[in-house]
DNA sequence: TTTAATTATATCGCTTACGATATAATTTCT
DNA sequence: AGAAATTATATCGTAAGCGATATAATTAAA
């Protein structure tokens, strides 16, 4: 059954990437303290604070029953807090404390890091970029 | 700071598509009564049954100790056997079961539903086969 | 041939990830 | 206004996924 090799499959390359990427981000992040998906939560606020739950789980594509429980352990680690709206009590508005905001800082460097070490491994930039524009399309197509 | 913007990353589209597939797969593989990494472990086993722990470990790019609970709950499910390998007591040799090998039948057509809902969505087989190429060439320079 | 090192697998603890379901606040409908 | 529907988030249960560590079998070394 040719159609069923592993060798064969798309969807195998984006899980096994999708992990590897994961092992690589962790050393970095580890000396911060942060899991990669409490990373990404950041990198989601970084670049606008003071985000409801489900603006969050959106751009993530997570659901809520993934990312509550993900920014609770983010609010213990004293990251960010979470607070009822005051005009629609339903929705639970997450800013970033003072400790938040100031991991950016160290945070900045970690991407630019790993794309060096990709590019010791014969993986150019240009490629990734296009990669990126490609998946992200994709992404658009099937969310 | 563009550099950690969630649009400029290259780690971030590949962590949602591996979900956005496997959320993709769940419906499929759930009137088989399987999750999407028992699917892959069988994807393996049907290539060539008879397999080590450490071999299935190593064709997925997952350690032992997801491999392992993983292994034993489609042990649980009659899919697989697990036994001692009768040359080296440490090798735990995993066989399908008849359960496990029928299903293969079942199962054969997934990968094309897929393809054909994808094109659907104006994803064409040809891109999806060079990108994986693409893949594959990758996970072998940072695995 | 004991001892030490290595190999193969398993166990433990913790963090995702998600389907199903619950709860409370807000809107919409009648 | 009061009931019904919708929205936003949370809870529960289960399955990955993985670092750290343990255990047993095999191999290498002294």
């Amino acid at each position: 059954m040719e159609q069923l090799k592993l060798e064969n499959q798309i969807c195998f390359p984006f899980y096994a990437i999708s992990r590897l990427i994961t092992r690589a981000y962790q050393p970095h992040l580890e000396s911060l303290g942060i899991t990669y998906p409490q990373f990404l939560v950041l990198l989601v606020l970084w670049e606008k604070d003071g985000q409801t739950v489900n603006q969050i789980a959106d751009k993530l594509i997570l659901n809520t029953n993934t990312i509550t429980p993900l920014l609770k352990r983010m609010e213990q680690l004293e990251l960010v807090s979470r607070e009822k709206s005051k005009e629609d009590e339903r929705k639970v508005m997450v800013n970033l404390t003072r400790k938040g905001q100031k991991m950016q800082v160290e945070a900045a460097c970690i991407p630019d890091e790993l794309l060096t070490k990709l590019a010791g491994k014969d993986i150019q930039r240009e490629d990734l970029s296009e990669m990126k524009n490609q998946l992200n399309h994709w992404i658009a197509l099937i969310k």
